[in-house]
DNA sequence: TAGTGGTCTAGACCACGAT
DNA sequence: TCGTGGTCTAGACCACTAA
């Protein structure tokens, strides 16, 4: 592992166990440097990652600070974890399960070649699955993904987890993702499927996915119950480096 | 300004032209340094914002790339305007306007002193806007800040910019906020004010925003009309630098 | 094997804040 | 004025990919 990342880590161990205290300085790159026998370029880039991460924040002239309120702000670690959906953001307190209800190959609508960026006759899955959580109806998942890019899907992958068949399976990396949320009313399959009454609000979550490379893998509109909790993220400032 | 800032936008400027394509690699590290008389340390710098933004992502034994997609994913460009809500986001294309309906100075309740890290005695204003887009109305803000931090907010800068006073005025930055999503039914106050059906769904956004040095300022709670506009963002991955 | 990007160094000068 | 962080350099070595 590269210096730098490891300096970090230790740095933000100390962090976290109160060795630097928030609002404290820390004891400034020079020492840094000594301290972890480098060279300040590369305390700088140490420091660099923790600034993107939300711990740390400096004033030329001055000194570099401890963020107050880190727990609420990084504790959430909204990386790549963020795109599983509910299956890795409730591990260990809820029991999470799925049942797919629609699991097909097609050739895609218009909207979907405009997502996804594709032909009209490049293939995609088009996967319908009721998430539970605890054994109560969560959300109803409708995703469209191309199989030229996420080939050798199948229903056991579906009930386990997409995602870590994409980053370990097939070692393809995630970029990002544009997520837009909206309300809307309850439709015929809200009510089905998630037992809502007709007059219950629906939140949507609207998502494409991409890789690294700028490619779209995943157009997916998510349907949730409106009583089952929140939707949350911590959004940093425009980043200086 | 600086140089790796200065050669950035240059790059930026050149994707954006088509002089470095999608999906094509760039001139290398060492081509890039001759061209812009520096050194390779100072490129790398500037190759690092550019990925960070998304238009770039670099393979070790191969080149830095442009990404595909650029379009749908960078041009959204969230930075500290994503928190002025509505009045910079449909800035030229809309007419945004507000009627405040509350202006007070209070005393917090527990969850506001939770949420803002205040003491009981630690007074805040109380604020109710409405906000109409094209006369329209769009959305009820209620927003608690702490007067401490913000000194000095009369209705006039309420009706004008509350953003612009706090980085302009008080030279205070925005590190980031803490927001979440949900739907609710509609409440006495929605169908009042944003004239909704009963039935009508309502989007809640809620939000917590941050200093730069982490002290929180700001906790809002925002009904939407559901059938206006959706909320989008784009969220990249995990960063690396 | 050659060329790429990733990391790292030991200096240097500048901009800024505190005193 | 002094010490801080911000920028920049000209090299070096390593990890990796492609030919």
């Amino acid at each position: 592992m590269a210096k730098y990342i490891d300096i970090a880590n230790d740095l933000k161990r100390k962090i976290k166990d109160g060795t630097y205290a928030a609002g404290e300085p820390l004891p400034g790159q020079k020492n840094l440097a000594e301290d972890y026998k480098t060279s300040r370029m590369t305390i700088q880039k140490s420091l660099s990652l923790l600034k993107a991460e939300g711990y740390l924040y400096s004033q030329q002239g001055s000194a570099t600070f401890v963020k107050k309120n880190i727990d609420s702000l990084s504790n959430l670690d909204i990386g790549v974890d963020q795109y599983v959906g509910i299956s890795k953001l409730m591990e260990g307190k809820h029991k999470v399960t799925s049942k797919v209800s629609k699991f097909e190959i097609r050739y895609p609508v218009e909207a979907e070649c405009d997502k996804l960026s594709l032909g009209p006759t490049d293939a995609v899955y088009d996967i319908l699955r009721l998430r539970l959580v605890d054994e109560e109806p969560y959300s109803i998942e409708h995703t469209i993904m191309p199989i030229s890019i996420i080939p050798g899907l199948d229903e056991n992958i579906l009930n386990h987890s997409v995602y870590e068949y994409i980053q370990g399976e097939l070692g393809l990396e995630i970029g990002g993702a544009y997520r837009q949320f909206s309300a809307k009313k309850s439709s015929e399959a809200d009510i089905k499927y998630l037992g809502n009454e007709s007059t219950d609000p629906v939140l949507v979550i609207t998502n494409v996915v991409y890789l690294e490379s700028g490619t779209p893998f995943e157009y997916s509109i998510v349907d949730q119950k409106y009583d089952k909790g929140r939707f949350g993220m911590f959004i940093p400032s425009q980043a200086k480096y």
